[in-house]
DNA sequence: TTGCATTAGATGCGCCTGCATGTATTGTTG
DNA sequence: CAACAATACATGCAGGCGCATCTAATGCAA
């Protein structure tokens, strides 16, 4: 692959990345109160098929430092998305359930999620003649 | 695009962007005392061809809200890299300019910019039997 | 020209992030 | 077991970002 193909790739994530993650921000939170991270957790969580997940298992999955998603869980805890418990294996740690009412908004949420993707990733062909 | 396609791509974007801006971040700044975009900045200037630029036009260029952009600006001015002119056809308007010590950072910092870009997007594969 | 909408850029503000560190617990080695 | 390294998560902190807003200058219409 040449310098100019990986250049180009790398500026075509960065565009991609910024209009996207943008648009997410935007529409989720206006409409479903959930940041672009906090919809990406829920959707790990409902996805996953585990009931329950360890904050380190979180973070790898939507790509954040181990603090910012203990920060992003206590949130979606106070909004009552999820909820943390001891583990009982080993009591350093701590498991997050995703609640019904988080199960709930992420669905709500699905649609205008997708929305945007198909927006960016697959936007529509304008019909020719308006 | 299915569904599937699409979520399968904003996922890799995803992923690709955080591996990346984050070892940019990190290299960068440890080696050449540039963040990301800082760096991007410099990149387009020296690339456009260009001897001035208007602050909204280099917001464009690197994905940044205007507000971000003038802050940016006035760290890479701070640091002698870009210089800010008054722009005399429209005096609510700002040229940025990029300094001969700007050029040299940028080329400095090129090599770890493209390796770092080089082992996400064209990783060399490993000689086998190490 | 006067008055008002528009535009360029700067700035106050709050939020989120990563890094470094703190606390508690577990594993390991002598 | 005692001492120490390693691990899991929480938290202090500083920095960057976007949004809303402010100021100054411009353009346009009456």
């Amino acid at each position: 692959m040449s310098e100019r193909s990986v250049v180009h790739a790398w500026r075509d994530v960065l565009a991609k990345h910024a209009v996207t993650s943008c648009a997410l921000e935007r529409e989720l939170s206006e409409h479903h109160q959930l940041g672009m991270s906090e919809f990406e957790v829920l959707e790990r969580m409902v996805e996953g098929g585990q009931d329950k997940y360890r904050v380190q298992e979180v973070a790898d999955a939507v790509h954040l430092s181990q603090s910012a998603c203990s920060r992003l869980i206590a949130r979606l805890e106070k909004a009552g998305l999820v909820c943390r418990g001891m583990c009982e294996a080993d009591r350093r740690g701590v498991f997050v359930l995703i609640t019904d009412e988080g199960r709930a908004r992420h669905a709500a949420a699905l649609a205008t999620h997708r929305a945007v993707l198909e927006s960016v990733f697959a936007p529509r062909p304008q019909p020719a003649g308006i």
